[in-house]
DNA sequence: GATGAATGAGTGTTCATTCAT
DNA sequence: CATGAATGAACACTCATTCAT
């Protein structure tokens, strides 16, 4: 009798970080349109019906990856977080740890970017994703309570504090804005500026 | 005697409209990747050829309706711009103007947002655009030189008091933001504390 | 009063002389399969919807472009035409009048091995074609009564003096063989073995 | 228990066979202009989709079973091939094989007069044909130098013993030659008139 | 679990042709 | 006479997906 310990998972694992990887990787290529199952498939060196193995169809595969992808991102953003920080502190090194996420892996950001836009996006569970973000939402509380961040709505808070970060980063937008500490360092003054009372 | 007063073998501006809107709201409902030509020219009423005799190919005329749509939004933005004003209450201004125009043509909003993270978007010739928004950013620049305005990067400002507008607009985004005067107003008074000196 | 003596007549024969010469130039160039009536219209300087002025429908342009040069070549074969000379002689003047015509008109040459095995080729009224060809025919005759021809089935004869000029004048069957004085007389040699008695 | 002789997904034979054929008999019947791709598969009894699971587009599909036939034919016409016989009876022999498979093929033959006129024609591997063909190309080298055939040009030589071929089975060219043993052996006369010395 | 074969439904685009002007 | 606009029908081809193996 033989024992399979693990090597069936392994197999597996392989496959589906070759799937992720391609479907990042064309998509970022030649656009959400034109990245076809068949396509992903051949970049994944697999065939288009081993897809369906993994997923339940294309529409899954798509949302999966972009899942995958704001979970890690909410992982690496809150590492090495500090609760006993000064707000400003730490909002300064999720800023940081942001654009550092953004840098070393600008095709998953850009794969969320275009997917974000697309309809697809209404079938992600937003809780799920949101939970990985709960740290810094509860800083942000934290500082209107105790009068340091501006009391108002919460979305306005995150559009100064998060979005420009998505613009900064974002090639296509700003094509003068050099990506290295000074710089991101000089944002964050503003993003502070913007949000403290 | 029957006298014609519009030809009826002539180059038709209500067709040409009437794809413009069908475009616009069709990438709207089902997105980029799902618009095709055919369901395209269904929406306008039109035969998939007639699209051919307006524009060269698909991307013709999603280049197009995009550049279109920008347009459109540099002069109402700039509508009644007066240069005399103070810097703040110019900016204040445009800042209203945009969310205003963004909440009459939601449509076109989102379409430019879904068109600009698709691969199209680098077909756009970009300076013509720009300089619809000429006006703003010399009036960023004054406020530089005069103090006012915090001298940075201009990537920067832009990405403080304008890529906001685009966060909280979406109401994807931001579900908890209503857009009244109050809260854009609001909302205002941050992107100038992010950016004033 | 104005009176226009052949204008009207003039301006149509350079339109349809313009269309016969893009025809040809564009079944040439990108064969019969590919050449639609707009690209031969593009090809002429003229509409599309023209061309229906001077053809009832593609065919007619395609069909009626064959017979043209089927009856130029005709024409031009028997120019200078001598009764009175050996049978030997005549058909070697209309062998070198072949070769002539086809190196100076190879696109005409070519248009019709083109045509002739397309299925359009049995909407020619032959009859009206072969009528140009008459009087090589009549040598071939007297040759055969006088004993100076083999006595076989005409199409014989015709496959062997005619026919290989066809395969000689294409470049394409024929790669080392060049068209020069020489070497089409000894080739008529061969012809004329085939068939003298 | 059933078993299956041949697996219902595997590659099929009996399909490309019927992709061969429907390609022929459409050409032959409609032209090479109106074949087109939905038109071959409906006649293959397949859907058109499924042609390019055997066919990477149409103009492989066509220029794959042009090179088959052309392979096909010159290894029948090689049938037997016999290089110790006199060389005029070799020749003698292809003539007659030629003829042979001609009559038997004549859909086959068709189209590849058609095809060779078209501009697919260039994409043919020609090396790869003619070297089934290479015996009777040795054979009439060994003629020349045995000062049996004529020393002329090698293009001139085929346009006179195999060019007439085409000719004369051209059902459309030969309307009163009536291909029976008599008849060819009457132009074979002909054709080696032509080439002997 | 993995896949090659197969396909109906669709893609973007061009077609030959008509028609009002 | 000449044409630009318009289109139904067709084009070559790709799609997401299924299914037998």
């Amino acid at each position: 009798m033989i024992v399979y310990f693990r090597s069936m998972r392994t197999k597996n694992d392989i496959k589906q970080e070759a799937l992720f990887e391609a479907t990042v990787k064309l998509v970022n290529e030649i656009g959400f349109a034109s990245s076809s199952v068949s396509k992903i498939a051949k970049e994944a060196g697999i065939s288009p019906a081993t897809i369906y193995v993994y997923y339940k169809n294309k529409e899954d595969l798509l949302v999966s990856t972009y899942v995958e992808i704001k979970k890690n991102m909410g992982r690496a953003v809150h590492e090495d977080f500090d609760d006993s920080l000064p707000i400003r502190d730490i909002l300064k090194n999720i800023w940081f740890k942001t654009f550092d996420y953004i840098a070393r892996h600008s095709e998953y950001f850009q794969y969320t970017e275009q997917f974000s836009n697309s309809p697809h996006q209404s079938l992600v569970d937003k809780q799920e994703i949101e939970k990985y973000f709960d740290p810094v939402i509860n800083v942000l509380l934290r500082g209107i309570e105790q009068k340091i961040i501006k009391n108002v709505n919460f979305d306005i808070l995150t559009a100064f504090i998060f979005y420009p970060i998505i613009a900064l980063s974002n090639a296509r937008v700003c094509q003068d804005f050099e990506l290295n500490d000074e710089n991101i360092e000089i944002a964050f003054t503003l993003a502070w500026d913007a949000i403290k009372l």
